[in-house]
DNA sequence: GCCTTCAGGATCGTATCCAATCTGCGCCAG
DNA sequence: CTGGCGCAGATTGGATACGATCCTGAAGGC
């Protein structure tokens, strides 16, 4: 690598396996061989190493001893425990932002809704990749680093849970909803937009919770057929 | 190396740079090279960059291109917001604990509550880390393990911030308080449970800021010479 | 005298190399 | 025919080697 003095290569290949993992080219329980990803990106395992390093440590992947990294496959539990942080985390977004939106806070997140809308009908990958940078953009808005960055991570997986159970993306986060939580925040409403919010991913949690109910043999053999394809 | 296959040289070497820095071992804004860690710890710059790689997704540690690592200087807005996201999460943390602590809960709590106060009048290392650690306990207890690990980074990171700005560490988590929240969440009162908490953590985080205050030349010097006695 | 510039050293970024470990398959005994 | 054992291949874990980049500091020009 090292054309561009940029960025370092592991960042690079951080976010290509972020975003491949998040729109599902990548599955979960995938295995990441080092060599195979270095290869395919024409960098050496060292910088696959650290990116899959940053990963496990966000909980994207997860890596055995001499065994490797694999794509994280969140059990229901632990869907349910980030689902219980998003929610108190986004909660807290919305709070700040009734409180102190910036000035042209609320012209980015209808440009953004309107960029929803606008690949509304098409396919998941991207649909469900702008739903969840909605939600990033509004912890960004807060003004609060930290805890927009715990919301990308959240967020994220969050995305590979829908990638799991869910299986109608495209309604992942009814546009709509978002809309609301807007008006609301711009109305200084912070019980409604907090209730809102707390519906909206409430609604999104039940939907994929929903979805994997079919905890019965045949689902769990599909997992693990699925994963012995590699 | 490679005596005890224990655990991975990564992990031991995060520890224990992660305890030196909370511990102040190590001090803001003091570099880190490779090589130096290395060959102290024993291991090669492979493991150490690994572990600098964590430590620096978890905030305790920031890293400039070509420059190194050095340990992290938050600054007063970083604390702000920090003490913020800390707020929002152990806040969580005491609802669950409302909701459903789990049987040895109280005791595992007031055991610790009880060696808090053992250490009580002793130096300043060991009690910034048990206050610490009553509130990571809280958080395990929660039964939410992503929700643990979050409020295990935020109070690291907080950690390091009495160290940077508050000068009188001993009175840093005022031991009753601890007592009260507890006594809040056995009656089941949430509203009080939370009340408590949040102001418990109000005032560590209004503590550290009033000791900042003297944000003059003289304290930006003396940090600098810190800094450049390595 | 001060600023610019360039050489030196130090440290990091990346690649390659060796050792340890696990997996898979075949072989043999029961 | 079944089940355990052992060897070979593959893959990771860790260490070392080399090139790139950046800071330091001193020499030279304005």
């Amino acid at each position: 690598m090292s054309e561009h003095g940029k960025s370092t290569a592991t960042d690079a290949v951080y976010d290509l396996l972020c975003r491949a993992i998040i729109e599902q080219s990548l599955k979960p329980g995938m295995r990441l061989p080092e060599d195979t990803v270095g290869e395919q990106f024409g960098v050496s395992r060292t910088i696959v190493r650290h990116a899959l390093v940053r990963l496990e440590s966000e909980g994207l992947v997860v890596s055995k001893r001499n065994r490797g990294a694999f794509v994280a496959e969140p059990t229901l539990e632990e869907a349910r425990q980030i689902f219980e942080v998003r929610r108190c985390l986004e909660a807290e977004v919305t709070r700040l932002l009734v409180q102190r939106m910036p000035r042209t806070g609320f012209d980015a997140l209808e440009a953004h809704v309107r960029r929803e809308h606008g690949v509304k009908g098409k396919d998941g990958p991207v649909s469900i990749r702008l739903a969840g940078e909605f939600h990033v953009l509004m912890a960004e808005l807060s003004g609060n680093d930290v805890l927009a960055k715990y919301v990308t991570q959240v967020v994220r997986r969050c995305s590979l849970i829908m990638a799991m159970f869910a299986n109608s993306h495209s309604s992942d986060c009814a546009v709509d909803e978002h809309s609301q939580i807007i008006a609301a925040i711009r109305a200084g409403d912070t019980a409604r937009a907090v209730a809102l919010m707390e519906h909206h991913l409430g609604a999104v949690a039940d939907r994929a919770k929903f979805d994997a109910t079919p905890d019965t043999v045949e689902a769990i053999l599909a997992r693990y057929g699925r994963e012995l394809a590699q």
